[in-house]
DNA sequence: ATCGTAGGCGCC
DNA sequence: AAAGGGCGCCTACGAT
């Protein structure tokens, strides 16, 4: 065994063994000597340092309003492990250690910075003030790239140049060269920590932006779990409901083709003689269109749904399109290639997924889990012997709205289970034109009868409209915007174009303006739910954890949760996750008062919870 | 041949 | 006056 030790940045770390590869690494903080020894586990991937950090050491929660119970519980919940990124948690997700609280570098990164790249060299950058266009690069002799003078001077053994800049000779996979060097990264991802710790504390809302990182880094886990564990799949329902839609297996390419050739003639009988269009090119169909007499600027379903009845053509290109895409995109090769079996033999859906989007933070899944189509849904059920607890957040973004904007009327209204009843009736109009504009000023949308509310809306919400249009013109000014969880969201700017007059160019400048401002309004209000969503689920899940149930989050969908449990944890599950609900509200929420609800079923198959 | 974009549609 | 936000994934198509 090893036994190497490394000091710096208050952190004392030392390989003390290897795991299969992975280093084995203790750790002590400086201040922390005497406090009960060396804990935790540092775990070498491929470019990231696990490291379990004692709870509530250097980073913790020091929401004084939320009282001992959730102390005891952070408690509970064993040290925090820091790490660079998604790797480590793929390993420690992978080798089942039970991690309660995690500080994860990238996530953080990317909540406080609003980049979406991100590595470990960029991120110290931006932590010390250094300006990116200054990392020093390795790799083959550049002769455009000088290396500035006495920049990488120092002592090679220090991961950190004398200009503050990370080494990339350990940046790019030399961290891992030795036992000396992983102990001495493992105490960097540390010192990161620590100092995105005090940038979040510089935060306007201090509070609130620490443990929304928490909350980010937890769900980044997740994460990880998720697709380690993938979504329960009845794959005989799935092969059902696929044969339903498009027929049985086929037997070979030529089938395959013989299929979708017959799929196409269900169409084309209606269609004129002359020629074959192709179904599966808009330009053709728009001509075919033409052809029987409807001159359409585009062939989106909604708009063919109006002339549905005038013709069978338009009737059959619908029913076509539906199967078409199951064919294409759900059908037996999405089967093949995103189902596996899990021990039991049961079948489970493993997607890619990501805890903060492009945007304004919300989760992403690939392999269709955030877009299965409604009629394969009946295939996702619980494995026998076990249930879904399934949970959706009832009218969630115009209550984060209430609470991101502290409107006094909006709060009151949130008292309601229907939020959208007393808006309609302070506003004197019907409830679906309430909805309509409530839903129409968070999304920049306002016309027709969205547009008529507004007016009434400014003036019985004036707090709320006025949050969403300050946040509008930051966003038409290509200013970032920041969430109430302290996630930046950047702008882009405007392009230049030399095309057109000057009328034209003003007329472009003012829309791309226009997009931006609809943006920013909507990613104030989609990103806080998306912070307030993740809470949520991690609240749940390290809960369920301490609680010892048998219940695992096996799909996150934006404002739905779904939980597989074993059939006798199922009621204490579901009562947990709604008490998860109001401690997330209760650590989430600027505004005490909103109220937020959650429809929670226990279920075997999704399609059964109530959407 | 490979790439990015656009139209289209699934979900929230 | 008019102005819908986000994502993933498929195909066709024009660019390189």
């Amino acid at each position: 065994m090893e036994f190497v030790e490394a000091t710096g940045y208050g952190w004392h770390t030392r390989v003390v063994g290897d795991a299969g590869g992975d280093a084995i690494v203790e750790w002590l903080h400086s201040r922390g000597v005497g406090r009960g020894g060396l804990v935790g586990l540092a775990v070498r991937t491929g470019v990231g340092i696990g490291l379990a950090v004692p709870g509530g050491e250097t980073i913790h929660d020091d929401r004084t309003t939320l009282g001992e119970t959730i102390h005891d519980v952070e408690r509970d919940l064993g040290p925090r492990w820091v790490w660079w990124g998604r790797e480590t948690a793929d390993v420690l997700a992978a080798a089942g250690v039970p991690v309660g609280r995690c500080w994860d570098v990238t996530t953080v990164h990317r909540l406080l910075a609003g980049v979406w790249r991100t590595d470990a060299a960029h991120v110290w950058a931006w932590l010390h003030d250094l300006p990116a266009g200054g990392l020093p690069r390795t790799g083959q002799l550049d002769l455009l790239t000088s290396v500035p003078a006495g920049a990488s001077g120092g002592d090679p053994a220090d991961p950190v140049q004398p200009d503050g800049y990370l080494r990339p000779e350990w940046a790019d996979g030399g961290w891992g060269d030795s036992p000396e060097r992983l102990a001495r990264w493992a105490g960097l991802a540390l010192a990161a920590a620590e100092v995105q710790d005090r940038r979040a504390a510089a935060r306007p809302d201090a509070v609130r932006t620490r443990s929304t990182a928490h909350a980010e880094s937890a769900a980044e886990f997740l994460c990880a779990e998720l697709e380690r564990d993938g979504l329960p799949l009845d794959i005989a329902t799935a092969d059902r409901l696929i044969a339903d839609a498009i027929g049985p297996r086929p037997t070979s390419p030529a089938d395959d083709d013989r299929r979708r050739a017959e799929r196409d003639d269900a169409v084309l009988a209606h269609a004129p003689p002359g020629g074959r269009p192709d179904l599966r090119s808009p330009a053709d169909v728009k001509a075919l269109l033409r052809r029987v007499g409807f001159d359409l600027p585009d062939t989106r379903a909604w708009r063919l749904k109006q002339h549905a009845g005038d013709h069978p053509l338009i009737a059959a290109l619908l029913t076509w399109r539906k199967a078409e895409r199951i064919a294409t995109t759900y059908g037996y090769r999405w089967l093949d290639e995103h189902v596996r079996r899990d021990e039991r033999g049961w079948g489970r859906l493993h997607g890619e997924w990501s805890s903060c989007d492009g945007a304004a933070g919300r989760m992403t899944a690939s392999a269709g889990l955030h877009n299965l189509p409604a009629e394969l849904r009946p295939a996702v059920a619980a494995e026998p012997g076990y249930a879904f607890v399934h949970a959706d957040l009832g009218q969630i973004e115009p209550r984060v709205l209430a609470a991101v904007s502290g409107d006094p009327a909006l709060i009151a209204a949130t008292a309601d289970a229907d939020l959208y009843q007393p808006v309609a009736r302070r506003l004197g109009v019907t409830r679906e034109q309430a909805k309509l504009g409530v839903l129409g000023a968070m999304y920049g949308g306002t016309t027709g009868n969205s547009g008529l509310a507004l007016v009434r809306l400014r003036q019985e919400y004036p707090q709320a409209m006025a949050t969403l249009e300050a946040a509008a013109e930051q966003g038409r000014r290509s200013e970032p915007v920041f969430t109430i969880g302290s996630r930046m969201v950047r702008m882009w700017g405007n392009e230049q174009h030399d095309e057109g007059d000057a009328d034209a160019r003003l007329d472009r400048a003012r829309q791309v303006a226009a997009a931006r401002g609809r943006y920013a309004r909507n990613a104030l209000i989609q990103g806080a739910a998306a912070e307030f969503f993740k809470a949520w689920a991690v609240t749940f899940r390290a809960r369920g954890f301490g609680a010892g149930l048998d219940a695992r989050i096996v799909l996150c969908l934006h404002d739905e949760v779904l939980i597989h449990v074993a059939e006798a944890d199922a009621p204490a599950s579901a009562t947990l996750l709604t008490d998860s609900l109001a401690e997330a509200a209760h650590r989430w929420s600027p505004e005490p008062a909103v109220r937020f609800v959650a429809d929670v079923t226990v279920v075997s198959r999704w399609s059964d919870a109530k959407g």
